[in-house]
DNA sequence: TCACCTCCCACATTTGAATAGA
DNA sequence: ATCTATTCAAATGTGGGAGGTG
């Protein structure tokens, strides 16, 4: 159980990211027309209920911590092992059908093509982007739960971790450093008698821009980490001992960050060899400081989305370009037997090693792996699926709208526009054509269930652990509780996967693309 | 040389089992 | 016997920093 056990006082804490039509932007936000967010559709299913999808309502936790963070640039550690995001993602849902089964689950995607290095103090673009990791999920581990389960309490997702290890065992979300990547809410009605998968199928989507970040392996701005330190808990160890200095660094914490002591002896020890730092000393170091940036924020960023056919989708955005396994949901029914299978679920989730784990209720992780993945047809090798294979696309919604393509060194940072939402009825496509030659991936749809490091490090051989790289089949992968089997089940059985978006379309929606290859 | 990454560390919180008390 | 509160240790999450790598 991943949820908080209160909810907020009010709704005073949260941004709100609202469905078709009523997408606001963010307090706080520079003005910015979250534009074309809307999404007429209204599913058939909808009509029956008054709670459609469209009206669900996902207000952002501790939303004014993010816009700290935001202001300052984002970074989030990726490690090896995997690390959590900080601030972790919560939110609050309304406006479910009580009675509704619901999937949520999180994807984090490119914001550009850039990769970035943090440079006199600034975020700069520092050339072109790695190739996209294999994209991942990160399922809510209720999932799937009534609407009435996710609207009792905040939803959170703190347990979601990021690595930079390609060949990750865990589940972890994969991302490469120095890169600028944004977390997009999924929210998939999956009642039973919905049929999830059919065309009626509904989802939406949600994005808060103030959630975006760069990934690190190390932190780069020291605002960042202060605030980190500041405000996350299993960070207070380098907080002061006392709060003298944090309580000067407060007084000041409009212009200068915070200096924890370990920062500030270390500094002064180097400086002042053999002395104690003074307070004359904290003050002047607090002025120097020059950690501080100042980005800009665009306004008028403009989204598109929500077409009832996929394919006049604008995909106008960089992430839509080259989000390798975020775009398309290849549904399929379970007895669909031509289906483009993964390995058989279970060959995944049982074998034989972890099968005697029991496994608490986790999150699970969905590898998405672009254009091999189940029913895709990618444009070089692979058959087109055969017509029973629904391939439906995810909806192209980003927030990334206002960024082209540039090659200037000299690119600020740049906060994505306010958060939006988009809905949209899962769309048919006969077949998708991929872009690009995306490497293949690890597997062609594989279901984690993340394993804490020591369950992981019990099971391989601590020198192979620590030295080497883990592939996934060494790794044994604890089975899911019957809840999580449930939706794992469920999400599988209905092919719930990902896959890349069409360059045509993102063509179809941008004037001026750049060729992305993976290459 | 430099930017970035990996590993290990100390310190803190979180979690869950064991125990005590009502 | 059951429930609740408390205690304690292990697990886990942090950023820092030394050293490695390309």
């Amino acid at each position: 159980m991943l949820q908080e056990k209160s909810l907020p006082e009010g709704e005073d804490g949260f941004t709100t990211a609202q469905t078709a039509g009523h997408v606001e932007a963010a307090a706080g936000s520079p003005a910015m027309g979250v534009a074309g967010l809307s999404n007429s559709l209204s599913s058939p299913q909808s009509q029956d209920s008054e709670q459609t999808i469209e009206n669900i309502k996902v207000y952002l936790h501790e939303k004014e911590l993010w816009k700290k963070f935001h202001e300052a640039g984002t970074e989030m550690i990726i490690t090896k092992a995997g690390r959590r995001m900080f601030p972790s993602y919560k939110v609050k849902v309304t406006g479910m059908n009580p009675k509704t089964k619901y999937i949520l689950l999180i994807d984090i995607v490119p914001a550009d093509d850039h990769r970035y290095k943090f440079c006199d103090n600034k975020w700069m673009v520092a050339g072109k982007a790695e190739p996209a990791m294999p994209g991942r999920l990160y399922v809510h581990p209720d999932s799937p739960a009534t609407g009435a389960h996710w609207m009792r309490q905040l939803v959170s997702f703190q347990k979601l971790k990021l690595t930079n290890n390609h060949l990750d065992p865990f589940g972890h979300i994969i991302l490469n450093s120095m890169h600028k990547y944004q977390p997009r809410l999924h929210i998939v009605k999956a009642d039973e008698n919905n049929a999830f998968g059919s065309k009626n199928t509904a989802f939406c989507t949600h994005v808060f821009s103030e959630t975006a970040f760069i990934s690190v392996t190390s932190y780069q701005n020291h605002k960042i980490t202060q605030l980190k330190i500041e405000n996350n808990p299993f960070a207070k160890g380098f907080r002061g001992s006392d709060d003298s200095d944090l309580r000067v660094a407060r007084l000041q914490s409009k212009e200068y960050p915070v200096i924890s002591k370990s920062i500030m002896r270390q500094r002064l020890v180097s400086s002042h060899p053999g002395q104690l730092p003074s307070k004359s000393d904290l003050n002047a170091l607090h002025s120097s400081h020059q950690g501080l940036q100042h980005y800009q924020y665009e306004n008028g960023a403009h989204m598109q989305f929500g077409a009832a056919d996929a394919q006049d989708l604008p995909l106008n955005s960089f992430a839509a370009q080259r989000d390798s396994g975020l775009f398309y949901h290849c549904l399929k029914r379970r007895d669909d037997h031509y289906f483009r299978s993964p390995p058989p679920y279970d060959q995944q989730m049982l074998s034989p090693p972890y099968r005697n784990e029991v496994a608490p209720r986790d999150a699970c992780m969905y590898s998405t792996s672009g254009a091999e993945i189940a029913g895709v047809s990618g444009v070089d090798d692979l058959p087109p699926p055969p017509p029973p294979l629904s391939c439906n696309m995810w909806t192209s919604v980003s927030p990334y709208t206002s960024y082209s393509v540039q090659t200037m060194e000299t690119v600020p940072y740049q906060p994505f526009p306010t958060h939006f939402t988009t809905t949209t009825m899962m769309p048919r496509l006969p077949t998708i054509a991929s872009q690009g030659s995306q490497p293949p991936s690890e597997s062609h749809f594989s279901v984690y269930n993340q394993l804490s490091q020591s369950q992981v490090r019990d099971r391989v051989p601590s020198s192979s652990f620590q030295r080497e790289r883990v592939h996934p089949s060494l790794c044994e992968r604890k089975p899911p509780s019957p809840h999580i089997n449930t939706a794992n089940e469920f999400l599988y059985s209905q092919s719930f996967s990902l896959s890349r978006e069409s360059s045509l379309q993102y063509h179809s929606g941008m004037g001026t693309v750049e060729n992305w290859t993976d290459g």
